[in-house]
DNA sequence: GAGAGTGTTGTAAC
DNA sequence: GGTTACAACACTCT
């Protein structure tokens, strides 16, 4: 479900919440999203947490005096994180009711409970997400999988461009290549496709260098742009106090197919690129 | 009820 | 190395 700004979102709200906090015990309801590792309730009783750092889509929990000892967080399609206290889910100022939200649920696989009697809830029902342990050396390994990111300020559209230049997919598949530039998923790729007036279809190797730089503004300004609201909620993405996220509401293309394109008129058509659901405008995008 | 589709990504195979 | 197909899993929609 989640794509980097969702992430983004939840890392940032996890910051305020839950740095400092120190865990009394751990809890997992589901072998398989600690990677089947039992020890990370021993190894992480009595940890404070330091910092919520993050790449591409990747959450990396360091802890205070810890300093060979991580957590990596990844969501894949349907994980979420919920902060709960004693009186109920609290984000963004609402109180979910206990009808909304009551927790641990049939999806959750891991709690962590914090020594103020907070607790962090993991929820995924796919079981594709993990939360796992790892050493200084591991979290440089797993960041080195990673390319730059658009929504930097130094992201280097000559470089992107000249990336492109060698690569003979479709360009909605190199955008969609972490290792290439990370952050992008299925629905930002659509949209600043749309937004870059670039097909989902047309050969990386074939994008003019005007269209590159287009493609870079696009892609870090559509996810910039999102974090600003919350993130995007399609089916499974909700905050850490159980509120969904407001960029829906933006989306031009994605899930749009049957509706007019708001600068053309033409109607989005869906299809399959690069093995995804695709969503595009056919007259705009070239 | 069967079958297809779902926001991610690692792996195996060519 | 680049690319593609598929698997991991559980649920919703047609």
């Amino acid at each position: 479900m989640p794509e980097l700004p969702e992430v983004e979102t939840v890392r940032l709200q996890l910051k305020h919440k839950v740095v400092g906090k120190t865990i009394d015990s751990v809890e997992v309801f589901h072998g398989k999203s600690v990677e089947n590792n039992p020890e990370i309730e021993d190894k992480l009783s009595g940890k404070t947490i330091g910092d919520i750092d993050r790449v591409g889509k990747l959450m990396i929990f360091s802890f205070k005096k810890e300093p060979d000892l991580f957590l990596l967080a990844h969501l894949k399609m349907t994980g979420q994180f919920f902060y709960v206290d004693m009186s109920g889910v609290v984000g963004g100022g609402h109180s979910m009711t206990e009808a909304d939200m009551d927790l641990p649920m049939k999806h959750t696989r891991v709690g962590y409970h914090f020594t103020d009697h907070t607790s962090l809830y993991f929820n995924d029902m796919r079981l594709f997400g993990y939360n796992k342990l790892a050493n200084a050396e591991e979290v440089a390994i797993a960041k080195k999988k990673f390319g730059p990111e658009p929504i930097y300020e130094d992201f280097d559209a000559d470089w992107f461009y000249e990336k492109l230049k060698k690569r003979k997919t479709p360009v909605k598949a190199a955008l969609l290549d972490q290792s290439f530039i990370a952050g992008l998923g299925n629905i930002y790729v659509d949209e600043a496709l749309w937004r870059a007036k670039v097909s989902p279809m047309r050969r990386a190797d074939k994008v003019t260098k005007k269209e590159a730089a287009a493609l870079a503004a696009a892609s870090g300004d559509v996810m910039k742009e999102s974090i600003a609201v919350g993130g995007t909620t399609f089916q499974h993405f909700k905050d850490t106090g159980g509120e969904n996220g407001n960029f829906t509401d933006y989306l031009q293309v994605f899930g749009q197919q049957g509706k007019k394109c708001s600068r053309c008129g033409t109607e989005i058509k869906k299809t399959r690129c690069a093995g995804r659901g695709t969503h595009y405008c056919p007259k705009c995008q070239k």
